[in-house]
DNA sequence: GCCAACGTTGGC
DNA sequence: GCCAACGTTGGC
């Protein structure tokens, strides 16, 4: 089992609305160091920090869980959506991501404040300069430490 | 709104 | 294959 921390504008779609919703498809990503974890490393049952990007404050808001693997991204076929792909194939989508299901909501938000001050996380990864991935690995150790910041 | 970091594009 | 120009991300 792996551990994640994937990103989201919760202007956009936030943890509350993957609460209602109960899953959702990861989709929109259109970076290939991104979708290769999707793609290639995620399996059923890892578990995801969902965080909240260009947020007051950023922060991780909760938890979800991997519930589909190989799931092609439907807008990369969408004519009219911002992330339509003209050269993908339906025959082999080239952005294939996966979907996450809600598993919690911490009572606080873990800010990112909060996860710099933790000496723990130093070397994690969403921490490091320039980190703009928004798909990407953590750390066991980590993920237990900002669980446990957002009170689980 | 600014800007650092970094990915992508395209000319050569 | 190099690299300058440009675009995007995302914190501040």
């Amino acid at each position: 089992m792996k551990y994640w921390l994937m990103k989201s504008e919760p202007d956009v779609y936030s943890i509350d609305n993957l609460h209602k919703d109960k899953t959702t498809p990861w989709e929109g990503v259109r970076n290939y160091q991104a979708r290769n974890f999707m793609m290639n490393d995620m399996q059923l049952g890892d578990l995801v920090l969902f965080y909240h990007s260009n947020a007051e404050p950023p922060g991780v808001a909760g938890i979800a869980k991997v519930s589909k693997v190989g799931v092609a991204d439907k807008t990369q076929f969408d004519k009219k959506s911002e992330y339509y792909d003209e050269k993908s194939k339906k025959e082999k989508p080239t952005w294939i991501c996966v979907e996450v299901e809600f598993v919690a909501k911490f009572k606080n938000l873990v800010s990112l404040a909060d996860l710099r001050a933790n000496e723990k996380l130093a070397d994690m990864v969403v921490l490091q300069k320039g980190s703009r991935l928004s798909v990407q690995p953590c750390d066991k150790k980590h993920f237990n430490v900002v669980k446990k910041m957002g009170g689980l």
